[in-house]
RNA sequence: GGGUUCUUAGCUCAGUUGGUUAGAGCGUCUGCUUGACGUGCAGAAGGUCAUAGGUUCGAAUCCUAUAGAACCCA
């Protein structure tokens, strides 16, 4: 595996091969394969199954690196970690897409039979069903692949009818005509949850209803005219003075003629168009209730598919719902019942999958009771023994459970779990259990199937198919959810984990941040603002699409995303890249004439010094923080802490100070630093892995020879050592920096390219020898003097920092009009600090009141600046 | 109509229980063939923290109101 020459690495990470080669390799050999082990503590995710009639997007993408990311941090953690796969049927949408291929081939749903159309479903499951999990796997997912499972399994099967059962036999599941949502592009029932409102521009039409044996009229208004062919009623208010007279006479319906009752309901909104409404009862929820109250009749003028039935007169028959709208209107206008019409904003509900709009219909459907269920799905959440991250969902979950209302499982479609009750040919008797009855010849099945929520709604209890399993890896620890599925999903799931198991079905609930483009819409396939996340993976690579994602999701907000995101991904991937090509370069023949280092294992802890304590010790400061934004499920804030120690600490200062030493040392040394840097950068490689698993895997693998089978992925992750910490190696480094940030400095604003020599005296009698040679190496300077005591050398750049005079001597160089400048903007800056300091300590409840931390803090900050004012006033002075 | 969240640099966002000189990435400007990286290095500019009050010794942070934006539910 690791190249003969190490020279030979080229300059950019390449992450085709890497990505193939190193996927095969995990799969091949089963790293993430999870079996049950009592030495060890499990950690269990279960994916939020895709639909085997989708493609994989960017939420997915989101979505699964985070799965993977704790995954792969709790796995190289030491626990037994366990991410089972797994695919939903989807009942209603694949459904649709089945019929529509059949209707491609010319072929009916009704023409074939249920068991012919269920082939076919089954057929699209086998060719469509593991698409995403092929694409899933380009992006380094560590699943376990052989437990990969589909809700229509044998096992997981039975187990959502054996829910069925006992709650029908508990009497938490009831049959009952009911108004549902009815999706008449399906034809058939959908659950509240399934249905989305859309702001539309109509039109409210106000219709003159005349009254039986009289002149007068009503006026009704309403946006939906042709449902008046249904009218039964005309209702108003009973303190309505303006129809208080009409109450109780009759209406003759226009067009239809029926006679209906006016009567007087409370319901009614006396401000609301004329204070008269039209009432439907099969057609419209309220009127429905309306209905019941005042037992008018029930007329049913749609067929299921939303086409007017045989209950109108024959001319409105077998036409669309808006056809009939047009007629009606027409028809009354004929008439002159047509009073106006006023424009007019309304919502209409559609249906999320179809997405057509829905149509409030009577039928009969099994409910499930949801009051009870709930109420321990709640106290979970309150309790905190199931935590939300972030936690602001816990109000919006809260809202729904406390106003939640009965769920309609029922679903006039044949893909999906068929509802296990028969009814008996003769007498109509009910027979629901797990088997059917015994002479089954008597009896006939119910139609149904459930909702696929009713059976994803044991995801997370029943994807354990043996006992022990299910007791070693449940309760499950974590779900990593889109927030959109929070009520189909997750708080289902909680129900059914409570009521079944009575048990917590995870302990934390991550909710994605949603993905939109640049502009905050949501990314969709009819805007075309979603791109296709393998060909981002083709483009920028797995590990900098993973890793860009991460960086730019704020936990809890919305994320916006575009394609040229990835470079932050690609340029990271290529900065880790780098810096193990610059260790492995120097283990290899660097250049004509370099001498190789030898790595020496022996001589990792030889030869400290203050820098090698520094870059420690912010490893170790760099894993806490990194542990604890685990811990917090603050995965954005993970990835900016390895972000910022990777390019920062290790790369831009630890490399740069190492090559002092790797360059000018005795051999021993240049040993020492060496080994010690790339044991160094293996671990720093640990960090990033959980994020970037091909990258890192390549460079681990380049590092040093592995044995076969090994892997970054199933390696330790490092542990915190608090003992590293190293405050005075800090203080030193960052005595350095700021001398070597002011030179720098210096060097931009006068510029002097780096090929212009220069001469630094540094007059402090803090400094040490090392840091002053560390300091020399980084500006790359002829000479650098220090002194306790020095005069500022004529026509010099000068600046203070931490006490210590900085003097670049420029005879010759120097633009003595920026140096002034210079030098004054910082006096200014100065003193307005300055100000602030005076003003807050000269404030006696300040000096009173605050903590003596804080008084201390403020009283250096004066004194310092005051020492560094003085200072440069005085410079300023010599200048003039 | 009810609920949730948000408003900090040109853009996208950090900023933990109020207390270092309010930070990062991208973008902008300047310089750089420095023996890992131009997918890079070095330096710089840029913010009265939406507005108005209040609490406090002290507010980007807590409270109230106003304005604006997004999402969810009805």
């Amino acid at each position: 595996m690791r190249p003969k020459n190490l020279a030979d690495i080229p300059k950019a990470y390449n992450p085709k091969d890497a990505e193939n080669k190193w996927y095969k390799y995990w799969e091949e050999r089963k790293l993430y394969h999870s079996k049950v082990d009592e030495s060890k503590t499990p950690y269990t995710i279960v994916i939020p199954p895709p639909n085997i009639t989708g493609i994989l997007h960017i939420g997915h993408i989101l979505n699964n690196t985070l799965q993977d990311i704790y995954i792969r941090y709790k796995r190289m953690k030491g626990y037994n970690a366990c991410w089972v796969p797994g695919i939903d049927h989807a009942s209603i949408a694949t459904e649709a897409k089945v019929v529509a291929l059949l209707k491609e081939q010319g072929i009916t749903k009704d023409s074939i039979s249920r068991e012919e159309f269920l082939k076919h479903c089954y057929k699209w499951k086998e060719k469509y069903g593991d698409i995403i999990f092929q694409q899933l796997r380009k992006l380094g997912v560590s699943c376990d692949w052989d437990r990969e499972r589909f809700t229509m399994d044998d096992h997981y099967y039975k187990k959502v009818i054996e829910a069925f059962v006992k709650l029908y036999k508990e009497g938490l599941i009831y049959r009952g005509y009911r108004m549902v949502n009815w999706d008449p592009a399906s034809k058939s029932a959908i659950s509240d949850e399934e249905v989305f409102y859309k702001e539309f521009q109509g039109k409210l039409w106000y219709f003159k209803y005349p009254v039986k044996d009289s002149d007068e009229f009503v006026i009704v208004a309403t946006t939906r005219p042709e449902t008046m062919l249904g009218d039964t009623g005309v209702a108003v208010h009973p303190e309505d003075e303006r129809y208080k007279h009409l109450i109780g006479k009759k209406i003759i319906l226009p067009i239809v003629g029926r006679e209906i009752p006016l009567f007087a309901d409370e319901y009614i909104d006396k401000e609301f168009g004329t204070g008269a409404v039209k009432v439907t009862p099969a057609h419209d929820v309220n009127d429905y209730e309306m209905g019941l109250r005042h037992k008018l009749e029930i007329v049913n003028i749609f067929n299921e598919d939303a086409t007017t039935n045989g209950n109108v007169p024959e001319e409105f028959q077998n036409i669309d719902r808006y056809e009939a709208r047009k007629k009606v209107v027409a028809r009354l206008e004929e008439m002159g019942f047509l009073y106006k019409a006023e424009d007019y904003t309304n919502k209409v509900g559609y249906s999320q999958r179809g997405n057509v709009p829905i149509e409030p219909y009577l039928s009969e459907q099994w409910f499930m009771k949801m009051e009870e269920l709930s109420k321990p799905a709640l106290q979970v959440v309150l309790d905190g023994k199931i935590k939300f991250h972030p936690e602001h969902w816990v109000k919006t979950y809260m809202h729904w459970m406390s106003n939640i209302r009965d769920w309609c499982i029922s679903r006039q479609l044949w893909w999906g779990h068929r509802i296990p009750v028969w009814y008996h040919k003769q007498t109509n008797e009910i027979y629901c259990e797990i088997d059917p009855p015994a002479d089954i010849e008597n009896w006939r099945q119910d139609d149904d199937v459930l909702d696929t929520w009713a059976s994803s709604w044991l995801w997370a209890q029943d994807v354990f198919t043996n006992e022990r399993d299910q007791n070693y890896y449940y309760p499950t620890d974590l779900l990593v959810t889109a927030p959109d599925i929070i009520f189909f999903w997750v708080a289902r799931m909680i129900i059914a984990g409570m009521h079944f198991k009575n048990e917590i079905p995870f302990k934390d609930v991550y909710f994605t941040s949603t993905v939109r483009d640049m502009d905050g819409r949501k990314m969709s396939k009819s805007l075309g603002n979603s791109p296709d996340p393998l060909d981002l993976i083709e483009e920028y690579g797995a590990d900098a699409l993973r890793f860009a994602i991460i960086y730019i999701a704020p936990l809890g907000q919305d994320v916006l995303f575009s394609n040229e995101k990835c470079e932050i991904g690609r340029n990271f991937a290529n900065k880790i890249w780098n810096a193990g090509r610059f260790l492995l370069m120097n283990l290899a023949q660097q250049q004509a004439g370099a001498q190789k280092i030898t790595f020496n294992s022996e001589l990792k802890d030889k030869h400290i010094d203050f820098t090698d304590r520094w870059i420690m010790s912010r490893f170790q400061l760099t894993l806490k923080e990194l542990n604890d934004a685990f811990d917090k499920f603050e995965v954005n804030n993970a990835s900016k802490i390895v972000y910022s120690y990777v390019w920062n600490d290790f790369c831009d200062w630890y490399i740069e100070l190492s090559k002092q030493r790797l360059y000018y040392a005795d051999e021993e040394v240049k040993s020492a630093v060496l080994t010690r840097s790339i044991s160094l950068y293996e671990e720093m490689l640990k960090l990033v892995h959980p994020f970037m698993p091909f990258i890192t895997e390549e460079i681990w693998q380049l590092l040093d020879e592995r044995k076969e089978g090994e892997s970054i992925s199933t390696s330790h992750f490092p542990q915190f050592n608090e003992k590293l910490f190293d405050k005075d190696a800090e203080e030193e480094i960052l005595f350095v920096q700021d001398v070597v940030t002011a030179i720098r400095n210096i060097r931009g604003e006068m510029n002097l390219p780096p090929s212009k020599q220069i001469n630094v005296f540094l007059k402090t009698n803090k400094i040490t020898e090392e840091q002053a040679k560390y300091i020399k190496s980084l500006v790359r300077i002829a000479e650098l003097k220090t002194a306790p005591q020095m005069e500022k050398p004529k026509a010099s750049a000068s600046a203070v920092v931490n006490g210590c005079d900085i003097f670049i001597p420029l005879e010759g160089l120097i633009d003595l009009d920026i140096e002034r400048g210079r030098i004054e903007k910082e006096i200014t800056r100065l003193s307005n600090l300055l100000e602030g300091v005076r003003k807050t300590l000269s404030n006696e409840g300040f000096v009173a009141k605050a903590p003596a931390e804080v008084l201390e803090r403020e009283k250096t900050k004066l004194t310092n600046w005051e020492k560094s004012l003085l200072k440069l006033q005085a410079i300023l002075t010599d200048l003039n």
